[in-house]
DNA sequence: TTGTATGCAAAAGGTTTGCAATGAT
DNA sequence: ATCATTGCAAACCTTTTGCATACAA
């Protein structure tokens, strides 16, 4: 059964605010395109695909084409405002939710979802100046199976 | 000028041994495909995408197609001796090495390399009973800007 | 007004699939 | 002998590109 957990950290996504300050500070004009996608992705708790996130703007937005929400949320990403989600495999997930946290990644359906555990948050970040790598930030991949992919036999090699 | 790590812990891939140990226990043949796709991943430090591989193949292996090559990872993924690699964008990128290791991931190009980091090899398990979870393994991504792709002036937003 | 974003359609990867032939056990 | 794998070609899916039009600043 599952446990519940006392204080629940909180997910802020990019606000629109924030958007469009970045916009204007590099010149980007704000579209109504562009801040469909990011409304529509910021609302959002899992990771959906571009192809996803046209599908569920379809009925609000449908002369919003595929190639555009592709290409916003490139623009996004340049923006700092969304970032792409690693995904192995099939197609690129993305996240309007910037802030530090962590994955836990099915091996078996690769099913990805956030982790917010603020005891991860504040790891010391390694010397990496013999690979001349400027790190910007990180987070925890915890991979393993999901509920739906484990079987109830659960022992594997 | 780049610095020298004393104690460099080592990266042992995955062995021919293991790979046919573990086929014998599930009843898979070993081909000479197989063999020959996981000798050449194993040989590499990087993490090739199937068609990297195949091509790297061509010589030795002329007759070895890349649908081949794209089968054989899959059946050396599910039989654990081979990883799948996060790798933000397009093709999935294989690692023969199943140890704990992290990865430095450019925000900008995608480039990504392992990073072996004892100091991270012992973080404490968060307890994901609530998703139902079961955690196999972790990795510490760190992303950020690697030289290449660093300008000179080192301020971003 | 000026430059960028958008939409369409077509192209370009990367990966998967159906099927007959081959190969491992 | 038996069943899974391989190779080929075509299908599929995701993402990118060229170009004329529309829009934000």
């Amino acid at each position: 059964m599952p446990l519940r957990r006392a204080k629940m950290p909180v997910r802020r996504p990019t606000t629109m605010e924030e958007f469009e300050a970045r916009c204007r500070r590099q010149g980007l004009p704000v579209t109504s395109q562009r801040r469909a996608v990011l409304r529509a992705l910021a609302a959002r708790e899992d990771h959906p695909t571009a192809d996803q996130l046209h599908e569920a703007l379809r009925r609000e937005h449908p002369d919003l084409s595929r190639t555009t929400v592709y290409r916003v949320l490139e623009t996004l990403v340049r923006l700092g405002v969304v970032t792409k989600v690693s995904h192995p495999g099939a197609a690129v997930h993305y996240d309007a939710f910037t802030g530090r946290h962590h994955h836990l990644v099915c091996d078996v359906c690769g099913r990805l979802s956030d982790l917010v555990l603020p005891g991860f948050d504040a790891l010391p970040l390694p010397d990496t100046r013999a690979q001349d790598f400027e790190i910007a930030d990180y987070s925890v991949h915890f991979h393993g199976r999901c509920r739906s992919c484990r079987p109830r036999t659960s022992r594997n090699a």
